[in-house]
DNA sequence: TTCCCGAGCCTGTCTATACAAGTTCGCGGA
DNA sequence: TCCGCGAACTTGTATAGACAGGCTCGGGAA
């Protein structure tokens, strides 16, 4: 095989249909060799050959149908990945110093739009509710509006939640089964525009997120971003 | 085993693992059975084992160190994977009729940010450039402002982009090798603005997009959404 | 006391073999 | 002509065995 002897097997038999995927030689649709072929050619086992390409299939590159073929995925339908991180870290990671001012912390009635959100019946009981601002190097970069069921995290109003995110406490204290993000740009209300110091016109990228613990929604947060000073990016590679 | 028994081993296997971490009784960073635990306990071969924690592994649910163990992955810090999608087909799979409407479509002197964008050299010499709106239902939820280098597509001025997305049409004359994405919220200029029919302080969801083929910078797209009509969406379970 | 080396664990890879189940296609019988 | 069956191919799964290389830790040598 003329590829990166240092690769194991497998992975030189993948860079083998990249490369033909890569410089158009096999099309989007189109039928790569079957596993039999491929042992035949490059002289491996099946099961070299069979990881190579269910890898590849697994990760959206390859399409395969038992008894038929393996086929080259299709780009046009593939959904290109985002990624949505925790903030503190992200800033850390960026070498740069975070903060979080912690405006509210109080159990309040639920608004019908968080009840919505976590699934609560009419008669809830009661939410916990947190405020958050976190800076980079003294600048407002999210605001945090999180609501809490108290059945996941009982003691929530007694963190201190300069020290740990609210997303980090509720990792510790439940573990995590689920998340759902929904992204838009809005243009918030006053109270947040105030506390991100938005320009007149300027828009936030509003991240909604719902997490499950224990098989019900445990947490309802709102993170708002300057549209000027926060991004998401993501890629998406052969 | 306990599980599913129409499920393969190893996807009994996973159950037993992703079962335990959502129950909390394995947290974060502790140690998980080795494969040879798993072999004596189950009654499965080593094969089986290993590709049922290799998987978990690859998709970031578990961490695993040659010589020393498996471990269960740190969710603080996985990042959760957003799409971004074709719009037209995601238009069409909603049931709903889609629609282009093609207002530019020429070769021009490319802009500063676009040269940056593609990695050009100030020589610049000349690049296609298309402006289409696409509608869903006749309403207007993208516009997008595409330049393409003419390397890549010499033809690109002589497509129909009423029945072909320009996307779509790349991956047709070139195969796709790379894409980047980034999302942010702006305040788009007055044209985008009548474009999109948005309301007085309605900001809008920009997607820019430089896919890469052949190893050089092919084509960069900005999109523009309606930020009250247009939203991201993710997940990510256990 | 300090340092080195090997035993014993771990994951990573690869092979040969086997059986199951899905698809395709052509041949032969009704 | 039409239908059904089976051969030949495909992928999917599972096993037993092997070797390589990384990590840890303890015992023995310097």
């Amino acid at each position: 095989m003329a590829y990166d002897k240092d690769l194991p097997l497998y992975a030189q038999l993948q860079q083998h249909v990249l490369q033909n995927i890569r410089s158009g030689a096999w099309r989007a649709g189109e039928r790569v060799p079957s596993e039999h072929e491929l042992v035949r050619k490059f002289k491996v086992s099946r099961m070299t050959a069979n990881r190579a390409l269910r890898e590849l299939s697994r990760s959206g590159v390859l399409a395969r149908i038992a008894g038929v073929g393996t086929f080259v995925g299709d780009f046009k339908a593939a959904a290109h990945p985002l990624q949505i991180r925790n903030i503190a870290q992200e800033i850390r990671e960026r070498g740069h110093r975070h903060r979080a001012q912690l405006l509210l912390l109080e159990r309040i009635s639920p608004p019908e739009a968080v009840r919505r959100a976590l699934g609560m019946g009419a008669a809830g009981s009661g939410i916990f509710h947190s405020l958050i601002v976190h800076f980079e190097n003294e600048i407002a970069l999210q605001v945090e509006d999180r609501y809490v069921m108290p059945l996941i995290a009982p003691d929530y109003l007694s963190a201190d939640f300069t020290q740990v995110t609210p997303h980090e406490y509720l990792m510790e204290v439940a573990p995590l089964q689920r998340v759902e993000h929904v992204v838009r740009a809005v243009y918030p209300a006053a109270r947040i525009r105030v506390l991100l110091k938005l320009r007149p016109r300027e828009p936030a990228l509003l991240i909604e997120r719902v997490t499950w613990s224990r098989a019900m929604a445990a947490s309802f947060a709102l993170l708002y971003h300057p549209g000027s000073r926060f991004e998401l990016r993501g890629g998406f590679e052969v």
